[in-house]
DNA sequence: CCTTCCGCTTGCGATTTGCAACCGCTCGTC
DNA sequence: GACGAGCGGTTGCAAATCGCAAGCGGAAGG
């Protein structure tokens, strides 16, 4: 994929896909936003999808360039840890309507799929409610933290599923 | 991209990646939802982000196994249309989210922008209307039409737009 | 010093992309 | 009944990208 490019147009559709529009993206960013994982290793072992050690470097590389993360900047061989910007966090209701739709036109796992119908039942008002809370773990708001947490009800969730089937 | 391989994982997000997460899937169905384009060297000529034929040849291959598309059944050298399917139709949801958050992170031009500002301001209620507009047209339900469709209002927009810059 | 964990990098074959040119078919016109 | 325009693609090919496996240099702990 092309980096410094310019965009193949000016539609705002287009704009999106341009810098989340393949197969690796969003998955990264999926498991930072639902998965609370912050480091390069975490994701690697920790994804269901299985991602390669270089592609996932190329794509954090990527999503920082384009402003979507932030690199704590840390000597080598140390922890560097990843946070969402404001853009990644605005992409939640992205990934709500992404669940939904997954969830009514493909075959899920009825455990992954507990999460996409409690965000999508939560609606516009718990997607705020998560997107704060991201805020104040990504970003150095100083707001209150409340509990539980939307993640922890959307592990929840998860995990009853889970346990019941 | 394999086709017939077994899907990565049973996540929602991931199931909905897996069918159209690459550079031009969403293009070609964009086109053919807000450009009502319906014919392939329509989709082909008018593409503002220059679709090869090839490509869209395999892209369209794909919608159509993968349930996003139909193709009429003509005889080679006859005009064969694309019609959206119901799991098509319903990704109108994820074509606002995805407009309006190129609209806000993404530079775009001002004319393209218009439509996905009234997209968002005519909210779920306004997806819902295009939707059963799309229904109508694609689908054979013989639902009466309505005037102005949302359609037209959405490219009113846009000339607004064009002819005010 | 040795092991472990850290974030990657490198090599390499397989796949995918994107640009051009071209193809076989049908239909309307002359 | 040959012709040209329009139809939906296909084919060849070079370049880029993907994805697997192995390895690497630095840091931290024992």
């Amino acid at each position: 994929m092309g980096e410094a490019n310019e965009p193949r147009s000016e539609c705002p559709i287009n704009a999106a896909i341009e810098v989340f529009g393949d197969r690796w993206s969003l998955i990264v960013l999926r498991d930072i936003v639902f998965g609370d994982r912050r480091y390069f290793r975490e994701l690697q072992a920790n994804s269901i999808e299985g991602i390669a050690s270089n592609i996932l470097a190329d794509r954090l590389k990527r999503l920082v360039k384009s402003g979507l993360l932030t690199r704590e900047d840390t000597r080598a061989g140390q922890r560097a840890r990843y946070s969402l910007t404001e853009p990644a966090i605005q992409l939640v209701p992205v990934f709500a309507q992404l669940g939904s739709w997954g969830l009514r036109h493909r075959p899920t796992s009825s455990a992954l799929k507990a999460r996409a119908v409690l965000l999508e039942q939560g609606g516009p008002a718990l997607w705020q409610e998560f997107m704060d809370e991201l805020r104040r773990e990504h970003l150095d708001s100083k707001l209150p933290a409340r509990s539980p947490s939307v993640r922890e009800r959307l592990n929840a969730a998860y995990l009853t599923a889970t346990n019941s089937s």
